[in-house]
DNA sequence: AATTCGTGCAACCGCCGTAAC
DNA sequence: AGTTACGGCGGTTGCACGAAT
């Protein structure tokens, strides 16, 4: 025999939770906790709940310390960076941003940002019914397929549309190496942890693992983001992790090959796919805004009648790559080169 | 002003691995 | 060992609301 049943189904109620409700599975909890049992909660707290739904209430909306409205651009970038990686896995996604919920994210992702991203696939490797880009995802790490490790960095931008040209186009791009290198400093420190030199690559765990010395995402497949510096004042060196396939653990701990690299204050942010080695630039060429390299911006003739997103997980984690691989992020403060399409 | 369309998001559904019986 | 519920997760749905027509 199994355990007790769950919960009398014809006797609960659905649909949106009411102030009264939440209040109540608010005070309970906060009173006695969850006790590990949900499915016993409501009646406990004298709902007329699901134990699921009561859970679900709780974790997306009414537990402390969640956030709620606009992602911020540090948050898209982590964002694409694990996805980039692992995919859809929106509860670990989740536990790199403190106070988002993994249906936050994932509603958040399904709705605004995977269209950010379809609207910036380059001319050169979009399908007939793929819209063109929008500037943003600047250069979210990720791997691939190719399970290259890449370091991320960025400087903000906004995809918000131009006003009056929601679809603006951009002046010609101007093509330039596929790799840069962008100051540490210019990196949310929300995102930099700062490995001192060892070889042994610590991952970031998850929440905590913003405080830790380590800037590095690594999750399963593929070692995400790595940027190291002996100190804030980036008198260290960077490092930069290529292996492929490296062991992991958990939260991405893992042994990957580490390339001490002579610069300082600068991360990577792209590698050579053809060559499966890094491409290391000083970050002058095409620099501080020459945003859009190899990119067109007519808007969305994917958009008409077709549906641009239907990219498989496989093609969007590509695309967050390829992204990775076209030099188009800028220097927010350089306006005048300063891009914003979508 | 009325209707249609698009968007955002809360909540539900169903699956899976694990735990309890 | 087998059965069933629990807890957690990702995918999907449906409603509310604002913008566009």
């Amino acid at each position: 025999m199994g355990r007790a049943p769950c919960c009398d189904k014809a006797n609960v109620k659905k649909g949106p939770w009411s102030p009264e409700e939440d209040s109540k599975l608010k005070e309970y909890i906060e009173k006695y906790g969850t006790g590990g049992n949900w499915i016993a909660l409501p009646q406990k707290a004298g709902l007329r709940r699901c134990g699921k739904s009561c859970r679900l209430r709780w974790l997306n909306y009414l537990r402390p310390n969640i956030k709620h409205g606009e992602f911020s651009d540090d948050e898209d970038r982590i964002i694409c960076s694990v996805f980039a990686s692992i995919g859809s896995k929106w509860s670990v996604i989740a536990n790199y941003l403190p106070g988002r919920t993994d249906n936050d994210i994932k509603n958040y992702w399904n709705t605004k940002l995977k269209k950010k991203l379809m609207g910036m696939v380059p001319v050169s490797q979009r399908k007939p019914h793929q819209a063109t880009f929008s500037h943003h995802l600047q250069t979210y790490s990720s791997l691939s397929s190719h399970s290259h490790a890449v370091t991320t960095t960025a400087t903000s931008s906004s995809y918000e549309s131009n006003s009056s040209n929601p679809y603006y186009t951009p002046a010609a791009p101007t093509p330039t190496s596929f790799t840069r290198l962008e100051p540490i400093s210019s990196i949310p420190s929300s995102l930099l942890n700062i490995n001192t030199g060892s070889t042994a690559a610590a991952a970031i765990h998850p929440q905590e693992g913003f405080a830790s010395p380590i800037h590095q995402y690594q999750v399963k497949d593929n070692l995400l983001i790595e940027a190291s510096s002996s100190s804030d004042d980036g008198s260290g060196s960077n490092q930069i992790s290529h292996g492929k396939e490296p062991e992991y653990d958990q939260y991405g701990a893992a042994g990957g090959r580490y390339e001490q690299l002579g610069f300082q204050n600068y991360v990577y942010t792209g590698l050579d796919d053809q060559n499966q080695r890094f491409m290391i630039s000083n970050g002058s060429g095409g620099g501080g805004g020459s945003g859009s390299h190899g990119w067109t911006d007519q808007r969305p003739n994917g958009m008409l009648g077709e549906t641009p997103l239907d990219l498989g997980l496989e093609e969007i984690k590509q695309l967050i790559s390829t992204n990775l691989c076209n030099n188009f992020s800028f220097d927010e403060n350089k306006t005048e080169e300063r891009v914003m399409y979508y």
